[in-house]
DNA sequence: ATCTTCTTTAGAACTATTCTAAAGTGGTTG
DNA sequence: CAACCACTTTAGAATAGTTCTAAAGAAGAT
């Protein structure tokens, strides 16, 4: 019997995890439904985890941590580094770039068409370019 | 030709610390003579620990911490974030960016005329832009 | 020399993240 | 459905990089 899941995730999103290889366990149907349901954020793994047990989800760090892996390695998130003690993982994977405040250590995105990015070298013999990434640091004046 | 203790900077380099407000500790002198005395550097602080032993420094690893961050501070070093397991100095504060082998943890330099960014928008309010960092990621073909 | 303040240090502590190995689940096949 | 097997989840331990602590040491001023 097919038992139905929340909204949330739907059918929708089981398929695009299984086109990723990735069952869609509850785990990662229930945390796909956090990161997906409410347009772009930028999260670490304990805010995600903390946001699950709030909503009554049960799952362990350990497997935040292996979703928002095999959720970035499958393309569905983008890491964002920005900060040496912690890892940001942004739900908008399209082509765009971001305003990090380093007095708050908070992430702003900046549409893909606003940035031009002239004058990128021919890269390193024998590698290709993977992704281009700006990040423009601002504070507190 | 055996080379004794490292005399790069001497007195200029005591200077900068001072201006910095650093007192030109040992340890401070030595770790800017590896540091500044050849050419442009991306290292972590096990690497200059590790160098720093190397060369019969006798020097703690807290206190390479303390200098890299007090080196930063004073403008001397950039901290460049690629990696979210590790952070990089760079010894080239001017103005450039960079590329990023993913497959070999290796940063290298793209002189700063080399890329123009056009386009970038007003900051949010209340704070001012502080840097902008490009990082090209490549990878292996 | 003496004093005060800054600096260094070893080791403990801390934090984010990864690992382990055992129990649980999903999907398939008969 | 039942059996099966590969994949997944989990709690807790382990790891790695970094920061903290508090006591000893060095720098600069008096």
């Amino acid at each position: 019997m097919v038992r139905k899941i929340r909204e949330h995730g739907g059918e929708k999103t089981a398929e695009r995890l299984r086109d990723a290889g990735l069952r869609p366990t509850r785990q990662r149907l229930e945390l796909a439904g956090l990161l997906f349901g409410d347009g772009d954020r930028h999260l670490t793994a304990e805010n995600l985890h903390d946001e699950a047990e709030r909503a009554g989800i049960k799952v362990s760090l350990a497997t935040v941590y292996n979703t928002l892996h095999q959720f970035t390695e499958a393309g569905l998130l983008r890491q964002v580094m920005v900060d040496a003690s912690r890892s940001y993982f942004d739900t908008n994977i399209g082509n765009h770039q971001h305003f990090y405040c380093e007095d708050e250590n908070r992430l702003i995105d900046i549409p893909g068409e606003t940035i031009a990015v002239a004058g990128i070298p021919v890269p390193p013999k024998g590698t290709q370019i993977e992704r281009v990434d700006v990040v423009i640091r601002v504070r507190r004046q």
